[in-house]
DNA sequence: TTGCTAAACGGAGACTGTCTCCGGTACTGT
DNA sequence: ACAGTACCGGAGACAGTCTCCGTTTAGCAA
């Protein structure tokens, strides 16, 4: 890729962080042409649908994605604060842009969607989250990490678009670690 | 109001009924208006915005809540099946239109959104459910039925927009069930 | 340094959807 | 039949998406 290329789609990517964040997921894409002082051909040209430059938006953020399940499984506490924690942990990962529960939670699982490998990164997460617990026989026997990101992610989409404190979304997620956690 | 201004305005319903099952919810409501044979002006005086419209078009689709509450308390079966039972039944009835579920859910609790009344058809149908189940002392004591809709919306919500199967759907249900009641 | 060429730029504009304004139409009560 | 007014409907302003294509420029070879 040519330098001048290489600085535009940086200069791009970094302004939609920034437009994403004030403005939603909606932000008008010739709002961040013009605000990254290239046209909207330029922008359109790096990133041909809105799916593709949220991709770009979100690449450093997948990396805090295995920090997180580290510090979650690090934590002190019953099998069940532990994970009421860590769904804590991810919608607010997946909620960094109004928008953005949704978009995920619904590209989960399909393998042609733009943003796929975000969704990968998120199911590995789980995946690895949800092994850890079960190797204590915390859990039920058949849980599918899959259903578990579509269940928190849904709380997360509703909290998300319903603008929802989190005093209110705690409890729904402790509804779903109950329904998961083996019962005792 | 006039008698032709009651015959545009039904006619717009019941053309809104038949694109928005078609098109989803995102169909352009110019559309409706050309499709229903008057103007735009006519369709936006009726309905200021898309909520209004939406509010009426299922103004009928509320009248079958309350049915179906009845319905699902009458089965047959453990206090697990009939509560799953019934939140089939409530994903089935808020996604009737594509976006539906989205919409109702995330208005959920807003006293100022436009499709209120339909709202609290439903969060009274849930509460209306979850008393007689409760009477039986099959649920957990501190269960809020804004609650439970936000948690089964959320599932609907997820289905919806990432086109989920039936069977896929279920067992979510069943963990947001198994959260709710009382562990034995 | 100079000149060439392919790659990249960027903005005008086509297209689509939302919503408003206002001149014209026609329903209703008298 | 008539007047008054409630209502109609489409032209058009506005905003967002996306493409096309003439212009510019980086990178390379001589």
């Amino acid at each position: 890729m040519r330098a001048d290329a290489q600085r535009n789609r940086d200069k791009i990517v970094e302004t939609a962080r920034e437009v994403f964040r004030d403005h939603g997921y909606d932000a008008s894409l010739d709002l961040v042409a013009k605000q990254a002082g290239v046209g909207a051909g330029t922008l359109y040209r790096h990133f041909p649908t809105r799916e593709t430059l949220l991709d770009a938006v979100m690449q450093s953020w997948v990396d805090r994605v295995d920090d997180t399940v580290g510090k979650a499984l690090a934590r002190e506490g019953s099998p069940r604060e532990v994970l009421v924690g860590w769904f804590t942990d991810y919608v607010s990962l997946i909620s960094l842009h109004k928008g953005g529960p949704a978009k995920l939670t619904c590209a989960m699982g399909d393998e042609a969607s733009p943003i796929r490998t975000k969704c990968q990164a998120l199911s590995a997460a789980m995946t690895r989250f949800l092994a850890d617990l079960d190797s204590d026989g915390a859990l039920r026997a058949d849980v599918d990490p899959l259903e578990v990101c579509r269940l928190v992610g849904g709380v997360a989409t509703v909290a998300d678009q319903g603008e929802l404190a989190a005093s209110v979304v705690r409890p729904m997620l402790e509804v779903v670690a109950d329904g998961l956690l083996a019962s005792r």
